[in-house]
DNA sequence: TCTGGGGTCCTAGGACCC
DNA sequence: TCTGGGGTCCTAGGACCC
């Protein structure tokens, strides 16, 4: 049976979100002018978190430094970004998604799928997209581009084409004149690294991935993602849209220092940090841990990981810190400066915690008091 | 120009067991 | 004492996504 899949993806997130927000205080639609969501424009380490439409005309990128979007753009307009106003927005944009269909996946805070097979015919597609698309721009005052496909791979695919406000079709008939022009590293899971590999073999579009050997593929980037690049280049995809929301399978927070830290002081505030929220949020959602990573970042961007496994899976700060700082010095020398700490936790559980040796068991006790005293005033904030 | 923060999945090598 | 082979778990590192 022919599948029919909508990919709904919002058109620049988190900047038309804050537009929506500033217009209803009375200020002018941000998303006119070049304007982005980032940072203190005066610390230097602020990036791009979202971009205008006439902001990425003048080559305004997501990802890229503030201070260099500032060069090329002085005029540029910045706005922070307000998380709890995105949730909002997010969760209301979904529930008019889901009221096109019940078999939706949220892929991100700003992009679903839904499978329309069992709500529209293929001839169809394109008139109810349009309906979907223009009642979230009446209903909440923000475009969405939306992609329909057989498969949610041409979907993602075709929602990307020309932005803002549109629908595209990707039908396997449309791929040889939609997709096979394109760069290679337009295609879904192909990246920098991957693109520079393809490029070195001289492949430059989708369409010349697709016409590689699967051997040769396999060959280059291994049985699963040498797979998987052929099978995307052709559009191929039979993976379902996932209705069941997946449980998180780690947690991680980190810091980056404002300037590069070498006290040592310094990077154990910092991991203290980490651990308090990463610690608080596997409380807050019923988790345990059996494993706690450290991670570091030095000047130069080259990263460097320790992780352990411990003996019993916690949920308590104390316990996660004080592994976290018996890798952190192992891992780092005491003197090199550091860009970033950061600290992660896997191997989640929701079992129950087995009671502590008894010799154990007071030190415990107070920093669990502790924890509930740290949940407590976080709630409150 | 000088690069944030939070995730997922895959691979490879070593330890250990049968 | 030395040998093969398979399975599982752990850790480190790397790629990708938004």
């Amino acid at each position: 049976m022919q599948r029919i899949i909508f990919h709904i993806d919002v058109n620049s997130a988190f900047l038309s979100w804050t537009a929506v927000k500033l217009m209803s205080e009375g200020w002018n639609d941000i998303r006119l002018v070049p304007s982005v969501v980032s940072g203190d424009p005066k610390d230097r380490r602020s990036i791009i978190t979202a971009a205008s439409i006439p902001a990425k005309k003048l080559r305004v990128k997501v990802a890229q430094p503030l201070s260099m979007a500032l060069r090329t753009c002085p005029s540029l307009v910045i706005v922070r970004g307000d998380w709890e106003w995105y949730k909002l927005c997010s969760d209301r944009f979904i529930a008019i998604c889901r009221s096109y269909s019940p078999v939706l996946q949220q892929f991100s805070i700003d992009e679903c799928f839904i499978d329309m097979s069992f709500c529209c015919k293929a001839e169809d597609a394109v008139s109810v997209a349009l309906k979907l698309k223009d009642e979230i721009k009446t209903r909440l005052g923000f475009t969405v581009n939306i992609g329909i496909g057989p498969n949610k791979l041409l979907a993602k695919m075709a929602s990307d084409f020309e932005k803002p406000d549109k629908v595209h079709t990707l039908w396997q008939h449309e791929i040889q004149e939609k997709m096979w022009p394109l760069e290679v590293r337009s295609l879904l899971w192909v990246g920098r690294k991957t693109e520079e590999r393809l490029l070195a073999h001289g492949i430059k579009t989708i369409g010349e991935l697709a016409g590689m050997e699967l051997a040769q593929l396999i060959n280059l980037f291994g049985r699963k993602f040498g797979q998987q690049l052929h099978d995307n280049a052709n559009g191929l995809d039979d993976s379902e849209v996932e209705t069941e929301i997946a449980e998180a399978k780690s947690y991680s927070a980190e810091r980056t220092f404002p300037k590069d830290y070498t006290n040592p002081k310094d990077i154990d505030r910092a991991l203290f940090k980490v651990a308090c929220i990463v610690a608080h949020r596997i409380r807050r959602d019923n988790f345990r841990a059996h494993t706690v990573s450290v991670f570091i970042k030095h000047k130069d961007f080259s990263v460097a990981q320790k992780q352990m496994s411990l003996a019993q899976p916690t949920d308590i700060t104390a316990v996660i810190l004080n592994a976290a700082r018996v890798m952190l010095g192992e891992l780092w020398d005491g003197v090199t400066p550091l860009r970033q700490v950061g600290l992660g936790v896997s191997k989640l559980t929701h079992e129950p915690a087995l009671q502590m040796s008894l010799f154990e068991e007071p030190k415990m006790e107070y920093y669990r008091k502790w924890d509930r005293q740290y949940d407590e005033q976080q709630e409150k904030l």
